[in-house]
DNA sequence: TGTACATCAGTGAACGCGCGTTCACTGATGTAC
DNA sequence: TGTACATCAGTGAACGCGCGTTCACTGATGTAC
């Protein structure tokens, strides 16, 4: 509908990448660029206006979703939580590679609610607002290794190993592993009590000095 | 190149099944039937005098993948842990429900040589041959739970996490969150020095009281 | 055991469809005067 | 401040291609006699 504003296009660019870094997480890089732009309330004829290709497109959505979590539960500034969606929020705490090691002081009960919020049913039942680290694990590895978006998830997984260090970073490392792979399991057996069986023994053993 | 003996053609079709559990684990679920054919050396015109669809083979090939490897590797039997292929036989032990718990009786020898296998490099570059706990997960989670794959995948956990119980079994649960989660973020950040900081973290960690 | 013929596993072209991408077109925006 | 026109974000049809699936055809296999 003819030419729009440079505000209400910078607006729109905008949305289609919030628009990907969930529906990435949610169904996988495979989703359609016809998909993604109408879910962003645009044509698909337009998205070559504003991305070179779909691949750009798939790295500036990785990096957003690392982005905006990090910015909803900043590691040593006001953060509430447990009130972000889906309670996934710190999954990117600490990427980037920002001086020194401010997740380390964050306290126990906050870390506690935390893993409370990571390893609950509405995060699981919600991949869209959750941890991109568990919604992007397995098209990273099965996506070119040259792509830009293996630094920001790499960088991503150690930032929430930090954020997750009680005794040291090998400590954190495996605390992600056991995060991930309640998450990622409890996903794929969603039909089955097995599901929140693997969310709660992660929980107990994570938050009972595990 | 016409008819074809019914030996054969069981020959072939079994073929099949066996390279879609290896391809689907390799680069998930979306491998075409015409590649799944070719590597099967067939043509992909013929697939559909085997199977009813592709969401039929599907099915096929995840039991078989579990079935495969707990034949491999049987619970109670004449088994050689870390000798099979990428050592990740173990995935599918004692899925089926059959009577019993076997693995139970498993001594903390070839507990940790499955351990140590199954967070090897080697399982990690090589998912064809590998877990399909794993190799699968992504692919469950992002497809309709009415589907027969879902039922032989949570039993499959379930085997699993029973092989890897030592106190209990929501301690068996939680090792299983912590291996597969080492494995999937290893895959994901293979690229990058994280990757086998991982591995090794979680090797510790399972094999040193974790 | 040998011959005549129906069966059907496998082939390769074709189907409609959705993919990523391109392009002629529209018309409000932004700018030059 | 007002007018004339170039710019370009967004539209929607179209491109070649690969998808799952279908189908007419082939000719060795399996069977009836």
């Amino acid at each position: 509908m003819g030419r729009v504003s440079q505000a209400q296009a910078r607006e729109n660019r905008q949305r289609v990448v919030e628009t990907a870094s969930r529906l990435f997480r949610e169904q996988g890089v495979h989703v359609s660029v016809a998909d993604l732009m109408k879910a962003a309330g645009l044509t698909h004829g337009g998205f070559y206006k504003q991305f070179a290709s779909k691949e750009t497109l798939v790295d500036e959505a990785t990096a957003h979703a690392f982005e905006e979590l990090a910015r909803t539960y900043a590691p040593a500034a006001g953060r509430e939580a447990g009130t972000g969606e889906a309670g996934a929020g710190e999954a990117g705490a600490g990427s980037g590679g920002s001086a020194g090691r401010p997740a380390r002081s964050r306290d126990a009960a906050a870390q506690r609610e935390l893993i409370d919020a990571y390893l609950s049913v509405r995060h699981r039942d919600n991949p869209a607002d959750g941890c991109p680290v568990a919604g992007l694990a397995t098209d990273m590895a099965r996506t070119d290794d040259s792509r830009a978006a293996h630094r920001v998830y790499a960088d991503g997984v150690r930032g929430f190993a930090d954020a997750l260090a009680t005794e040291g970073e090998d400590d954190g490392l495996v605390r992600v592993c056991t995060m991930v792979g309640a998450l990622v399991l409890a996903r794929a057996t969603s039909d089955d009590p097995l599901s929140e069986d693997l969310l709660t023994a992660a929980r107990t053993a994570l938050t009972h000095g595990g």
